[in-house]
DNA sequence: CTGTTTGTTTGCCG
DNA sequence: TCGGCAAACAAACA
């Protein structure tokens, strides 16, 4: 599920419900998604007040009135609930925060493929996790930093966090179909022009995202997204030219292109 | 039963 | 050192 604009969602639903608020008790169902010791994540949270949450990528930061910070990542189906104190947490939930009073919230992570951890600040949890800015406010200068000069195809480059953080597949996939560039391309092949149009690309699409709060059934019916067979409208075409959809694998990725429009380098 | 998956890390090989 | 690749993690779904 979680790719920046749904982060983004659950940062605002944890803004919302969870700051000011005292958690009082931290269950832990399955140790398997703490990075860190669940001693430490109770040291620093329990007793403690939640500040607003940070995002950057694919990543939360929430801070609390510790000074620690709870670093929160959803894998690939991970989730944040509120639940009735009265019931029992949603299925799969893996951390239960139990607050002093109202609405509990859940870490709810189907898979295990999702992370919490803890640490002192924003900056030293980023930089452990070698996390670039976030792809939504990094600059055309950071961005063609990071990108360097390497031989590497250029959707793995898109897919490295330490690059701009929070692209994911689909993301990497509808960026390169727009700026009409094939995935498989190497970073160091391409020209001044066509990394200016990814960065325009992955700005714009961003952008839509959020603003239909990251519901993929109300992005434009001319975004690739649609022909991954995730929503209503799943074409096999492309409404540019009419070429067929590809699929193709990249860095053991699932990859989605048009095969007219995403010319593959003679 | 098989093969697929929106993410990340680790280790191997050329 | 670089870059591709498979595996591992775990569970749902077709």
């Amino acid at each position: 599920m979680p790719e920046l604009p749904e982060v983004e969602m659950f940062r605002r639903a944890l803004e919302e419900g969870a700051t000011g608020r005292k958690l009082r008790q931290l269950k832990v169902y399955d140790a398997k998604v703490l990075r860190c010791q669940e001693t430490q994540l109770v040291e620093g949270l329990v007793g403690h007040f939640f500040h607003p949450p940070q995002r950057i990528g694919k990543y939360l930061f929430v801070p609390f009135s510790s000074g620690q910070v709870l670093l929160i990542h959803f894998g690939l189906t991970g989730s944040l609930a509120f639940f009735d104190e009265a019931e029992d947490p949603p299925r799969f939930t893996r951390v239960a925060f139990l607050m002093e009073s109202g609405n509990h919230l859940a870490y709810v992570c189907p898979r295990k493929f999702g992370r919490l951890d803890i640490g002192p600040d924003v900056q030293s949890l980023q930089k452990a996790r070698q996390l670039a800015e976030d792809a939504y406010t990094i600059s055309w200068e950071d961005f063609e930093h990071h990108l360097g000069q390497t031989r590497r195809m250029v959707k793995t480059v898109l897919l490295d966090q330490s690059v701009a953080a929070g692209v994911g597949n689909w993301i990497a996939d509808e960026i390169l179909f727009q700026a009409k560039i094939y995935p498989e391309r190497r970073v160091a092949d391409l020209s001044a022009e066509e990394k200016r149009r990814i960065f325009e690309k992955m700005k714009e699409i961003i952008q839509t995202a959020l603003a239909v709060e990251g519901d993929y059934e109300a992005l434009p019916a001319q975004f690739l997204i649609h022909r991954r067979g995730w929503t209503q409208a799943s074409p096999a075409f492309c409404e540019n030219c009419t070429g067929e959809t590809e699929y193709i694998k990249v860095g053991g990725r699932a990859t989605y292109f048009c095969g007219v429009c995403q010319k593959k380098p003679g």
